[in-house]
DNA sequence: TAAAAATACTCCATAGGTATTTTAT
DNA sequence: ATAAAATACCTATGGAGTATTTTTA
C-alpha cells in the first residue's frame, strides 16, 4: 500500500475504467491493470467488479475509497504544512531575553517582524542573563539577545548593535557645573575617573556584563570607588543616581523611555572601552538555525543597521 | 512521500536516534540516514536538528509527526476494514425476492446466516418477480431468489429447493368425497385434470412461473378451464379456493403458515411436471460473486438441503 | 467485432546494502 | 576517544514499459 496505489484506485473508481484512468494518470493500461491486481491481492479483497463494463466498486471498494480519501486529505495537509514552513508562511521560534532588555528590544523589532512574516509565531523566554545561556543548551530557546561577550565558549554570537553606557549624575550634582552637559540624546560630555573619586557607585549584580566590564576597567586603572551600592535593576540604578544617592553606569537605551522630569545628567566615561557595549544574538556554535530564526536575525540586523565604528580597539 | 517514509520519520522521532531507529526498523543506519535526508529534501524542510545529540525535532518535524500520525491511523483502519471483509467479518449484500417469497424465505434463512456471519449486513429488495431480474442488471441487487427457469438468458441460477405446487379445493367441495385427502402436510392424493373440467381456475398474473408452467401443461393436455379468475397474490388465490370460489394451484410452503381453520383440501395434479417447481438463487452469468454472497449461498443450501429426487423427468 | 482488460516479458529507477569518513560529546 | 551520522558506491527488487491474448458488450 502506497500513496500511489491509493491514487490509482481512486482514479479508476472515478473513471469506472482502467484504460481511461491510465490515460489520466499518464501510465499505460497494462501497468495500471497490474497495479490494481497487485493491490487487490495484497489486501485479499476485490475492489472492482470487472464482470460488468463499465466496472463497478465492490463493497470493499467503497469502504476503501472512503478511508483512502481521508488518507490523501491528510497527506495533502502534511505537504501544505511543510510547504508553508519552507516558504516561511508558518513557523515558530523561541528566543530568550533579559527582563530588562525585553522592554526596549521587542517594541523595536516585533512589529516589523510580524509585518514581514505574519505566519511566524514568537515565544519569548524572559529570565536573567545568567539563565539565558543555559536555556539554549536545554533547547528551551533557539537563541537569545545579550550583551557580549558570551561566557560559555560553546556559544557564538552575531553582533547587532553597540550601545553607549553612560555615567549618570543627579541634575543637582555639583560636578555638572564643570561640564556643559546635555541632558538628553546625542553627544555627551566626557568625564574622567578622577572626578568621580568621591562618589558612591551604584553597581548592578556581579554577573551583568555592564558591571563586569566597568569593574574590569576600574581594576586596570587602579581605581577604587569610595563606596558601593548594589541593585538588581539598571532602571533602579538610574533612578537612584538621578535622586542623588550616587553615580550609575547605564545604557543609553533607557533614556528615551524615561520621563524627562526624572532624567539625570549623562557623561561618557573617559578612556573607557566599555562605554560601548555590544549587543548580540547568541546561539550555539554549529547550531541548526531554522529559516525562521535566520529571518528574525535579518530583520533585527536591518532594524539596528550595520554597527558603526570600530569596536575591537 | 510514502507510508514507509512516514514510519521512518516517526521511528526516528521516537528514538531520537537514527542508529537506534534503523535497528528497530531492521535496516542499516546509512540507509535510514539517506531516507531521512531524501524526505527532508523533497519537503524542503529539516525535520530533525542534528546539531544536538540526541537529535531533536524541528518545528516542521513536530507538525510532520502530528499529521503523519493521522495518516498512519487511517492507513491502519483501511487495512483492518479490508481484512475484515476478506475474513467475512464485515460485508454487505443485497438480494431481491418477491413480496410473496420473502415472508417464507427470510425467517428460514436469516437467523442462521446472521448467527454464522454477524458482520455481514443484508439489504432486501422486494418487488414483483418480473422486476427482480432487471434489478440484477442495474446492479441494485447482487442476486435474487426466484422460481426457475430464469427468463433472461444472461442469467444463471443455483437450485436450492423444489417445492410442490398443489391443487387446492374448498373443504366443502364435492370432489373431496372421491379422495382420502389429507388436509395438512406430507403425502397428498392425486387428482386428474378430467375431474377439474367444470371448475373455475384461479390464476396468478401471467408472468408468474406458477401460472406459466400450469397453463403450458394445460396446453399440452388440450385442457381448457371452464372459467378463469385472475388474482395477483398466491395467498389470495388460496383463500378464494378455500372459500369455494374455484380451484387454485399453490405452493405447499404456504400451508404450514396458514391457520388450520382456513385450510382447504390439497391434491397433487396427476401427470403434471410443474407440480414440483424449482426455487433458485439467480445471478448474472460470469458475475463476480463476493465471498459474502457465496457465504450466503452456502448457508441457504445447507438449510434447504440438497434437493432430493430427479427433477428433470 | 471492436474496445477494454489481462497476461507475458523486458528494463531501469531507487531503496537498501557495505565500506569508509566526518562529526559531536 | 568513541559513538553516531554522513558520504560514496554497489546491488537488486518491483513498477512501468511494449507486445500480445483474452474477454465482454
Amino acid at each position: 500500500m502506497e500513496f500511489r496505489d491509493i491514487q490509482y484506485v481512486l482514479k479508476v473508481a472515478e473513471e469506472r475504467s482502467i484504460s481511461n484512468a491510465a490515460q489520466k494518470l499518464f501510465i499505460t493500461q497494462p501497468s495500471l491493470s497490474q497495479s490494481i491486481a497487485r493491490i487487490e491481492d495484497s489486501l485479499g479483497v476485490r475492489l472492482f467488479d470487472r464482470s460488468k463494463k463499465p466496472l463497478v466498486l465492490t463493497f470493499a471498494g467503497q469502504q476503501f475509497i472512503d478511508t483512502a480519501y481521508q488518507i490523501l486529505n491528510y497527506e495533502n495537509q502534511l505537504h501544505k504544512q511543510m510547504k508553508d514552513i519552507a516558504n516561511l508562511k508558518s513557523e515558530h521560534i523561541t528566543l530568550g531575553v533579559s527582563q530588562f532588555r525585553g522592554k526596549y528590544f521587542f517594541p523595536k523589532v516585533l512589529p516589523a517582524f510580524y509585518e514581514k512574516y505574519p505566519g511566524i509565531t514568537v515565544s519569548i523566554y524572559e529570565d536573567h542573563a545568567s539563565k539565558l545561556e543555559n536555556a539554549i543548551f536545554t533547547g528551551d530557546i533557539d537563541f537569545c539577545v545579550e550583551i557580549l561577550p558570551v561566557k560559555n565558549n560553546e556559544l557564538t554570537a552575531t553582533l547587532i548593535s553597540e550601545e553607549r553606557h553612560l555615567i549618570v549624575l543627579a541634575p543637582t550634582h555639583p560636578l555638572n557645573s564643570k561640564h556643559s552637559a546635555a541632558s538628553s540624546i546625542a553627544a555627551y560630555p566626557a568625564i574622567s575617573l578622577n572626578e568621580l573619586q568621591d562618589e558612591t557607585f551604584i553597581y548592578l549584580l556581579p554577573d551583568s556584563q555592564s558591571r563586569i566590564q566597568l569593574t574590569n576597567f576600574f581594576k586596570k586603572q587602579n581605581f577604587t570607588p569610595k563606596a558601593i551600592l548594589e541593585v538588581k535593576n539598571m532602571e533602579t540604578a538610574h533612578a537612584l543616581a538621578v535622586s542623588g544617592i550616587g553615580v550609575a553606569f547605564v545604557s543609553e537605551v533607557i533614556i528615551p523611555y524615561c520621563n524627562p522630569a526624572f532624567r539625570g545628567k549623562y557623561y561618557i566615561l573617559e578612556d573607557c572601552v566599555p562605554n560601548q557595549l555590544k549587543l548580540g544574538l547568541v546561539y550555539r556554535k554549529n547550531a541548526y538555525l531554522s529559516k525562521a530564526v535566520l529571518a528574525f536575525f535579518s530583520v533585527v540586523q536591518k532594524i539596528f543597521g550595520i554597527p558603526s565604528g570600530t569596536l575591537e580597539k
